[in-house]
DNA sequence: CTGTTAGCGCTTTCAA
DNA sequence: TTGAAAGCGCTAACAG
């Protein structure tokens, strides 16, 4: 593998008695080359197994035809189907695609980011992890002329171009609809409240109680619950109040919410007539529980391919970096049997 | 951000009076340069905001420290956890990963190749597409210098590292399991053959019944029920035979398996008792379904932590790129409801 | 310990 | 239309 000797231009162009700047301009299927050359340039090229480096391609014009995109955890439906979105879109514009992942840690979101900068990637696509402590990081991408979207978790005091989805009012329509069937004590299952979202989705559940003229019960309001084992946590306890609530609204996660149904089934309480429950980001299985999940999806694939094509509109644009758009992705309430109350 | 001037090593080198080659040197932790200058350097690198242009560094050195993974689909659970474990290992070597997904398509997966080629990858893993044809271009990544190591979706015929499932295996057990249960007329669900690991999912079934000298019988075995819904149509042709099978290995997927599943409830037919249900990869749908689905795990995150080690351990031996050593990993038999007629 | 020099493979002026 | 030459930013061999 060391002493591995590429064909390299230079081959091609002794092999033809031709110049490296005419190889070049064939490859790189420029105007400036009669056709007779440009075919004898490729035919060769194949016949020699020719490959471009495109390190010292890119060296050579300064960027890198990549993108680079950071998430927590790409084994979460959410974060791949999101890259999966942006894959389908980037690989037909011939970009490659950096992929890592910060496992929650920001010391590890800021190695990633750095890797990312020394790779000269042309634009970086993150959504922070739930450790984001501070944006220097984010700033420095930046400073490096590096394009930055923000996606989904977002550090919201920072102007670039983000895509989100509208957290607050996809919460509000979920409870909003579980006070419709009927239910009167909702609970809420909160997330990490220095993340945006969690934020967001916190708000969107006291705006459908005010709205509705119910009074917040702050024992109704659990923190951190963002696993399914949290969740399930969270629920005996409430359960176990002298005035139990009669709905969850597992804001953080379907696994959250999954964890209340199996302690709700444990516990013989029947779903939805004597608790309801909803959760967060139709994850496959939600359909297949019995009963199935009412949730909400956040059409993770439109959010990818969102993300890519903002990059390249932009990109084309040859705007500055630091833009400061925020498009909306409209998350849908997947109304299921677990918070249908009314029709049973 | 096309005039963005980058901080290299010669504006710290003019800076501080001193030679370019000293800055490598304390960038890259070199024993040749006094701890005074070293921190010197290290400071206005700081000061100045320096990052490593990685492209210029991977081009003089002649390689990447950068692995790329390619695969059908990230957005799938096995896929996904195999990456996971990839990434784990190559994080800590200071390694980045370039993903791509072929969609399961054949020329997407030659694209895919190229690029990483073309990037100067230290090494590619693949596991390949469906539509899997011919194997010149993983030759290629091989006659470029380039490590190769497939998983789970193996070419057989060519000589490589390659990282398995003990499919027939664990076929056979899953198949013997059911046998053992009472099962008599065990229905297949097969995926395309062209794939190795469909071909061994099939021997260990066939294996399954000679051994317990059962005799196969060919309506029972349905070809490419690799989906939820053709594993639906299978089953619906299957239970309208005039002797219905008493248990289906959707060998495949457990997606086809929950096809399977959503059939047989609908039909009114008791799961495990009159259907026995077998699918394949441990989703995580699997356990909540009810009944609880019985199937295999491929220990995915384990197969990517040892793909990963693989290279490393072979790298630094510095042997040939065309090795050839298969690591199985055992998956494992997770016995659920689905199958378990024993103990109703 | 530090400086000088060359060159990784490519693209891109500028000349011819 | 082609060639010559320079240089992207870095590392590494060689001298001093």
């Amino acid at each position: 593998m060391k002493n591995h000797k590429r064909t390299t231009i230079y081959d091609i162009a002794k092999k033809l008695n031709l110049n490296a700047s005419s190889v070049s301009r064939a490859l790189n299927n420029d105007s400036n080359i009669s056709e007779v050359t440009k075919k004898l340039i490729l035919d060769t090229a194949r016949e020699l197994n020719y490959k471009q480096n495109s390190l010292a391609s890119n060296l050579r014009r300064g960027h890198n035809r990549t993108i680079g995109v950071i998430v927590p955890h790409i084994n979460q439906n959410f974060f791949a189907n999101v890259i999966a979105g942006i894959e389908e879109v980037t690989y037909k514009k011939g970009y490659s695609l950096i992929i890592c992942q910060s496992n929650e840690s920001y010391e590890r979101e800021v190695d990633c980011v750095n890797t990312l900068i020394n790779q000269h990637v042309n634009c970086i696509v993150i959504s922070v992890s739930a450790d984001f402590k501070e944006d220097t990081h984010l700033k420095s991408i930046v400073e490096h002329g590096i394009k930055l979207i923000q996606f989904d978790r977002v550090a919201d005091n920072l102007d670039t171009y983000k895509v989100v989805n509208n957290n607050e009012q996809a919460s509000m329509e979920a409870v909003s609809h579980m006070i419709k069937e009927g239910y009167k004590r909702i609970a809420l299952l909160e997330g990490p409240q220095n993340l945006n979202i969690f934020r967001q989705r916190k708000s969107g559940y006291l705006a459908a109680l005010k709205k509705h003229g119910i009074a917040v019960i702050p024992e109704l309001i659990i923190e951190n619950a963002w696993t399914k084992e949290l969740g399930a946590a969270a629920t005996r306890k409430l359960l176990s109040l002298t005035q139990p609530p009669d709905a969850i609204f597992a804001s953080t996660s379907d696994f959250s919410a999954l964890g209340v149904l199996e302690i709700a089934t444990k516990m013989n309480i029947p779903v939805p007539e004597t608790l309801g429950i909803c959760g967060y980001s139709n994850e496959a299985f939600t359909e297949i529980t019995s009963p199935a999940i009412t949730t909400i999806d956040q059409h993770s694939i439109t959010m990818g391919q969102t993300i890519a094509n903002l990059y390249f509109d932009e990109a084309g644009s040859g705007t500055e970096s630091l833009g400061n758009k925020v498009i909306n992705i409209q998350p849908e309430l997947i109304i299921r049997k677990s918070t249908s109350k009314c029709n049973v």
